[in-house]
RNA sequence: GUGAGUGUAGCUCAGUGGCAGAGCACAGGGUUGUGGCCCCUGUGGCCGAGGGUUCAAUCCCCUCCACUCACCCCA
């Protein structure tokens, strides 16, 4: 028989990267709540009708990233790629856009994209998404990024970058298209292969390409073409963030893939390191409601990768932070006898609150004392039924007895330090 | 989807067309029921899978699979 392993792309975390992993979402939860952001658990399965209305059909994630299966009665179901989109549908449903104009949410969870694993992506990633309803003022943009800096300060991330940009609406990104489409066109024969498919698919990712810098340097650039409205949006972002002390970098040349965006985009970023270490993005998505059957309602939102942020960390992090030693308790049952009195020492202890582990198998003292050592535990008791038991502490070497009917000498020894 | 690299012990990796190796880990002993340091010993392998060349393949050739990295794209 073969021998079975996870899917491509699909980890199991333990030890360090699941401890960092989790200081992540928690962080980043906890700041989202401290903001007044209200949790939000969401399906990992949805109709495949949601994302392809809500994410939009060109974006590669639709077109080859996703787990799409019918279930038994022929339902297309998918596996969420991203958050918005559900989190969209599950505002409509619930009629929350009634129940209050304005309304902040957070989240978080896996998120799955069948594309090929390397560093910094995986088909089964985790994601903590905020998303803010019902409001265009720009004070809200400005809100949203300082979370994800307070989010990246708290972790003690070291340095990265905000990149801010605007894409303006419809209204003025289809007339500067066509100047950025004329452009491509008369310098075609100095961009790539892939940005001359671009012109004709989408010529705004063009300035995403790695390749063409140089080419496009000269091109003509969404932000200095918005109309007044999306300028006045745009500065007033700025401003706000300003007053909040958040620095940002103008960065016309962030593009985000997927079709709902409009207005304000930001990506944020180590201070080195390519496209694959954006850290968070998001952005505004005003139109995005309406596309998916409910009343026109403003919206904006981010996505941090978690286990980007996580990994980021640990190359920040060279030791791992050991903090204040805890007490730490081994409960060694020497043989068959001692078994019983080990459970009900134990069982005393646990109900006091005393974490401790319970060490049993056909080992000897040695390998028993050994095993315990290995694993950083400071002290061992060796309980018995016959009026005392022992315990050791491992650090000192010394040793002391107390009676077996009560364990309150053992709390006091541990704790005592 | 495209390209490159790597698959040998639980882990990290050497290695050779002719008996499969080290370090760490694990187990036992030295110390006859007291850990760490030291020493000795032991367990552990379809050398990723299948086919081909050869007297003989873990090694050379082909195919497949997996992992890693990069492209594309994204968090």
């Amino acid at each position: 028989m073969a021998k079975l392993s996870a899917i491509r792309g699909f980890h199991d975390s333990t030890g360090d990267i699941l401890e960092r992993i989790e200081r992540v979402e928690a962080v980043a939860r906890k700041t989202l709540e401290f903001a007044c952001y209200e949790p939000i658990r969401l399906p990992i399965v949805e109709h495949s009708e949601v994302f392809l209305r809500g994410v939009g059909h060109s974006s590669d994630i639709v077109q080859k990233e996703m787990y799409t299966f019918e279930d038994a009665s022929g339902r297309s179901l998918t596996l969420r790629p991203e958050g918005t989109a559900g989190f969209i549908r599950a505002y409509l449903e619930h009629g929350l856009y009634k129940e209050r104009p304005v309304c902040k949410y957070c989240y978080s969870g896996p998120m799955f994209r069948h594309e090929r694993p390397q560093k910094g992506r995986l088909r089964q990633f985790h994601q903590v998404g905020a998303e803010a309803m019902g409001v265009s003022d720009p004070c809200l943009d400005a809100e949203l990024i300082t979370l994800a800096d307070r989010t990246l300060r708290s972790l003690g991330l070291g340095e990265f970058e905000i990149h801010l940009n605007s894409i303006g609406c419809e209204a003025c990104r289809e007339p500067f298209k066509q100047d950025l489409v004329a452009f491509l066109q008369k310098n075609c024969t100095m961009l790539c292969e892939d940005c001359r498919q671009r012109i004709v698919l989408n010529p705004l990712r063009v300035f995403d390409c790695k390749v063409c810098k140089e080419a496009i340097e000269k091109a003509p650039v969404m932000l200095e073409h918005l109309c007044q409205e999306c300028l006045e949006h745009f500065q007033a972002v700025k401003a706000c963030l300003s007053a909040f002390g958040v620095d940002v970098n103008i960065n016309p040349r962030i593009v985000r893939g997927l079709d709902y965006y409009n207005r304000t985009t930001f990506e944020i970023y180590p201070e080195e390191g390519g496209a694959q270490s954006v850290l968070v993005a998001g952005g505004r998505y005003d139109g995005l409601v309406e596309t998916m059957g409910g009343p026109p309602t403003a919206g904006i939102g981010f996505a941090l990768g978690v286990e980007r942020v996580a990994e980021r960390l640990q190359q920040k992090e060279k030791k791992p932070d050991l903090g204040v030693e805890k007490p730490s308790l081994a409960v060694i049952a020497l043989g068959e006898q001692e078994k019983p009195a080990l459970c009900r020492v134990l069982t005393k202890l646990w109900d006091a609150g005393t974490s401790a582990m319970p060490v049993w198998g056909p080992q000897g003292l040695k390998a028993k004392l050994r095993f315990v050592d290995k694993r950083g535990f400071r002290y061992a008791l060796f309980p018995s039924d016959a009026g005392r038991m022992i315990l050791k502490d491992m650090q000192a070497g010394s040793q002391s007895e107390g009676p077996s009917a009560e364990t309150g000498w053992i709390m006091a020894h541990i704790h005592t330090l």
